[in-house]
DNA sequence: TCGTTAAATAACTTATAAGTTATATAAGGT
DNA sequence: ACCTTATATAACTTATAAGTTATTTAACGA
């Protein structure tokens, strides 16, 4: 099970959202990957690596090749972690609600912005 | 607007979580949320400089104090970005459920992992 | 077996992030 | 005016991340 911290810090780096973009395509190769950006291919090996301990993308081995795809871990578990926060937002919304619907009804601003 | 790498990396170190959880209960001080860590001032009032950049909180003036709270737009911008991976996932295994429906009916295996 | 293609690893450089302590700012109470 | 409390900023140190080039590993086809 890989950590919030790795899952996060994957998804904080721009080339490597790229990578996972494409992959939102389908299945692609390292060099298929790294063809696009103007960057080494062990760079983007790192990033590869990177993403798979983060849960976020999955390897096959088909001879020479290791064909990459996106994995559902990572995602489900930064989701779940956001899920909270919007959870309180939800929250603190409705309490603010409530509050404005009993002091001055009709005063509707945009909060927590 | 924040950008996306500011976002995830403002949610890639524990202790800005750790702050993002506190403040999912309710509004809190700098001094209040840096009493549970073992950690100077200083380094919590960067922590909280990040995590306004990220759109993660706002922070409102009172007399000397700066009560933060939970903002809404680092966490939507996050998942709108999630939002496509769980979209592709969907499409993915959608597709290998036709497939493996058409070849060996019953046959259903935990994929993307 | 040899050359080629695909990818990984090693060694290194440089930029950035996270922490520290010391100091500054600014509002409040007496 | 002065002391205190709350927070921010500055200067510095150290660890880590991202990139580079050079080299290695491994499978394939001739």
């Amino acid at each position: 099970m890989q950590s919030l911290n790795e899952t996060f810090s994957a998804l904080a780096d721009p080339t490597r959202r790229a990578i996972l973009a494409r992959l939102a395509i389908g299945e692609a190769t390292v060099l298929e990957l790294a063809k696009p950006f103007a960057m080494s291919q062990p760079a983007i090996s790192r990033h590869l690596k990177v993403l798979e301990g983060a849960g976020l993308i999955l390897r096959r081995v088909e001879g020479t090749k290791r064909p990459c795809r996106l994995a559902k871990s990572g995602v489900e578990a930064a989701d779940r972690w956001l899920e909270m926060l919007r959870g309180a937002l939800e929250k603190n919304y409705q309490r603010l609600d409530a509050v404005l619907a009993e002091t001055k009804p009709g005063n509707e601003q945009e909060e927590n912005r």
